[in-house]
DNA sequence: TATCTTAGTAAGTGAGTACTCACTATTTTG
DNA sequence: CAAAATAGTGAGTACTCACTTACTAAGATA
């Protein structure tokens, strides 16, 4: 991967994520990341080839995100993990994750395979724990979660934090247990 | 209102619904609405004032899709009704919905004043209830039926069909009461 | 070192796009 | 009914955009 190459995906990330795919000219991207427009062309074919490197990218990075979660074994603190997941978002997964609900509504991607590990390990946990239906929990606190990230991607981290503690304390989670 | 003014809302909505704001051409909205292009300027002044002027209707249809619930006067019918919303979205209201959710992240429209006094109203229902607190439930609440009808409007009904009974039970809702 | 492949550029190109303009048809109104 | 306003058309126009092409520069390899 040359410097070039690794420049475009970055900034075509950043791009996509604020303006959308449809919104962000090739001649912009090429711009932006000092780089002839052709370039782009030559290493990824067109502009849904971008793309796709990108979203390429994107499942091991959201594998790895979610790693920590996954290989919990106390289900309270898989609790935990999840629900404090949209509020320690980092800046550099940030137009990352922009990126993924953006294009869930532009290009209509589901995106629901990337989710669905942790869904899976919700319901395990919810069953630990003795819940009634832990698949329907485990769905529902997806929901919030979702929501929750959506909103602070769109309105910024302050307008979704009243949800945190309220949260932790409705899964009955006492912090620093 | 004439005819051919009412057909070019009626066309942009379903198209700007389904395939986005910058990926409809007005090209494409006059020709399927059997109108020429120029009318379409002529009526809207520009391709972002079309959008304007569905979306000015939109604030109306939300008030009046929501007016049952605002209206309702048993907390836990307030509930109720909240809950099976999302499952009960009409034919007709379906672009309507699934233009909000599109623009809310591709022009990043926050939509979130529109919700707003659904959210009030739920803070109430739950005060009424003597849940402890009442107003993050109510946000709590709203995060669901926001992810769960965004689910509906890109998988459809039946991807999100088991939640519903679940919540219902969640929120100790006995149907026909 | 000569050759082959890959990285990179600058200047197009043609299709599409939002919008305009000059004009005609149809209503509205004094 | 005359005139003024409004509805509607269809052929432009200026510009943008994804993509191409013809070319040079730089590494890799025999």
């Amino acid at each position: 991967m040359t410097d070039k190459k690794e420049q475009i995906l970055f900034v075509a990330l950043e791009l996509f994520a604020n303006e959308g795919f449809k919104g962000v000219p090739t001649s912009k991207i090429a711009k932006q990341a000092g780089v002839s427009e052709g370039l782009i062309f030559r290493h990824f074919t067109n502009k849904q080839g971008l793309l796709e490197a990108i979203l390429g990218l994107a499942v091991e990075k959201t594998k790895t995100i979610f790693k920590p979660i996954i290989a919990e074994m106390d289900p309270k603190k898989v609790l935990e993990k999840t629900i404090l997941f949209p509020f320690s978002i980092k800046k550099d997964e940030y137009h990352f994750w922009k990126l993924q609900f953006k294009l869930k509504w532009e290009l209509e991607l589901s995106g629901k395979e990337k989710m669905q590990p942790l869904i899976d390990k919700l319901a395990w946990a919810f069953r630990e724990l003795n819940y009634k239906n832990s698949e329907q929990e485990a769905v529902m606190l997806n929901h919030i979660i979702e929501s929750v990230s959506g909103g602070i991607l769109k309105e910024g981290l302050e307008t979704q934090l009243a949800l945190k503690d309220f949260l932790l304390n409705k899964y009955d989670i006492t912090p620093k247990n």
